[in-house]
DNA sequence: TTAAATAGGACTAATTTGGTCCAAATTGCC
DNA sequence: GGCAATTTGGACCAAATTAGTCCTATTTAA
């Protein structure tokens, strides 16, 4: 299935609900658990990642909540991702140093590199903002895929 | 980290090791095993799952063994993940018909579609081939993304 | 008939993930 | 100054998933 996690799919939603809401004032945990549905000490979790990785800005105390760091269109969906599962690669070989002890595996790493970059230009491709409900119009997203390899 | 199973991993790993090999034989999963040096319980679930799905053929009984069941220009990538993982997919809304409950959720919906169906491109686009040592030259591998959206 | 393979499936251990909770720190307001 | 509303930080547990192993049946060549 090669799945994203839960935890992150819930961070898209949160922050796709935060960018859909006022912009000029905060909102809290609990507001935004009631809007999403999303029981709150998840929320609670989600927001303190996602303002501790910049994302979102927290102002505490009373009257406290959190708001978008930046501008929706300057957060991008693997902005969001990356935030709760680190860098964007599909296998451990094409991030750290590879230390893998398998031979055959390490003539894999190029090809993989490349296609580690390609999800990740995608992701990068798509900002908070397209994702809102502001948005429903006609082909704002349009990405395409050239596959120009040969031998 | 977005990462795709161990398993799935080591299942491309074995299925470059055999496109590496001599093709005019079968190879037993003893073989593979010290090839590739996972362990070999591991190496025969991983062949069963492959040979189950068509990839590879598979001959019983003494001096049987597998072999790839068609050339490796036209084996990907992405074959060899959904094998191992069902279709490719990143969440579950953008792939069976969506159930969430969550409202937000659905609005994030058609985007995600299109990020999927990119990484899903791209992930066809590699052949087992283009994996191999016997392709360590130039730029094989061409992939480019272009985002063309706005508003 | 025997040995060498794959096939199928059950089972367990390890790891990851999801979700909850509590105590501390901060801030606005009365 | 004190209270109430929040975020912060971290610990913790339960559930789900994954990795890995093993056993038995079946097939086939020699």
């Amino acid at each position: 299935m090669m799945r994203i996690n839960k935890l992150t799919d819930y961070g898209i939603v949160v922050m796709t609900r935060i960018a859909d809401m006022d912009q000029s004032r905060v909102h809290t945990a609990r507001e935004i658990s009631e809007d999403t549905r999303i029981p709150l000490p998840t929320v609670t979790r989600l927001l303190k990642t996602l303002s501790g990785n910049g994302l979102l800005d927290s102002q505490r105390g009373s009257q406290g909540g959190y708001s978008l760091s930046r501008s929706s269109d300057d957060i991008s969906v693997a902005d969001i991702i990356e935030t709760f599962e680190g860098p964007i690669a599909l296998t451990e070989c094409s991030t750290n140093a590879c230390e893998c002890s398998y031979e055959t595996k390490c003539s894999v790493e190029e090809p993989w590199q490349k296609i580690n970059d390609t999800v990740k230009n995608a992701l990068e491709g798509i900002s908070l903002n397209e994702m809102t409900g502001k948005n429903q119009n006609e082909g704002l997203l349009n990405l395409s895929m050239n596959y120009s390899g040969g031998m």
